[in-house]
DNA sequence: CATTTTTTGTTAATATCTTAATCTTTGGGC
DNA sequence: GCCCAAAGATTAAGATATTAACAAAAAATG
């Protein structure tokens, strides 16, 4: 058996254990956690998405993102406002604010961010991205097409 | 810049978000989470570790572990008990009840493990290997030895 | 059109994370 | 032996994760 230490999560694990505080500095220099930043990183490339779409793209909990919105709220960077269209959706809008925000903290995080670049190279980086995309492709039908059928309940 | 979903954190968060859920199912039906599971993983190993030592080995951060030692110790499945020695120390033995709980476990984890065994060829898991350690490595050496003098707040 | 089902958000409860501060015990240096 | 810095453990406080349960609006159906 794969030892624990070499186990596909904790070898995931490690390496985000490693990585993320680096960026959590810069992060909050600026204020902001980590996930108020994902989220105002996909609003400033993408303004305006319902709730549950942001939930998606930054893979943050919905239950969760309530209240990083709603942090976010408090200190005047988004706004919320329910679709007209639609008014189960609640549309999360950056504020003048919020979109200032942007030219400050992108430069900071792209710094940081550049020092890993290089650190695998082009083949390294597109066999990565191919393993993790397989390996999250792979998990996610097993609680999706098949779910409906029994979701391998096996034992 | 390298697209936001393809960056390498949100490349090993949506791995571990679509490969996690299973996990926990398997440990849920042991009564488990996640991070109760893994100190377990690591006392049937390694009995009667530090506290400090359980952290680093599980990834669990110090503040966080002393709750789960806690409910794991309230479940009867662990005791602590002070190091004689050096009475800094606190060590975590498991008791009868979580010594017998592996039998138990470790073949439903290994079952659901093995279905990512083969999911990735051994060339791929040798590469993957590799670059989660260069990563982890490379990120703690940044707040490691170079910490001293002034741990890279750059900019 | 009334009923059922699905989609979208929310709340609730418990467990955990993250950072910083604190306490106790050691290991040294004087 | 006394004072101080380092190590191990813990507490504190705010933010978030995880699951389950729920409310409201929209879409699907008979």
């Amino acid at each position: 058996m794969r030892n624990f230490d070499q186990s596909l999560p904790m070898l995931l694990y490690r390496a985000l254990n490693a990585l993320m505080p680096e960026f959590r500095a810069v992060f909050r220099r600026f204020g902001l956690t980590e996930r108020q930043w994902r989220v105002l990183r996909v609003l400033w490339e993408d303004d305006g998405r319902p709730l549950l779409a942001l939930a998606d793209r930054t893979l943050i909990p919905a239950p969760s993102l309530i209240g990083v919105i709603d942090r976010l709220r408090k200190e005047g960077l988004v706004e919320r406002r329910r679709c007209p269209t639609d008014r189960r959706v609640v549309q999360i809008w950056l504020t003048g604010g919020g979109r200032a925000l942007q030219a400050k903290v992108t430069p900071a995080v792209d710094a940081a961010y550049a020092a890993f670049e290089g650190f695998l190279d082009p083949e390294e980086w597109r066999a990565l991205t191919a393993m993790m995309d397989k390996i999250a492709s792979r998990a996610n039908d097993a609680d999706g097409p098949a779910a409906k059928s029994g979701e391998g309940e096996g034992k």
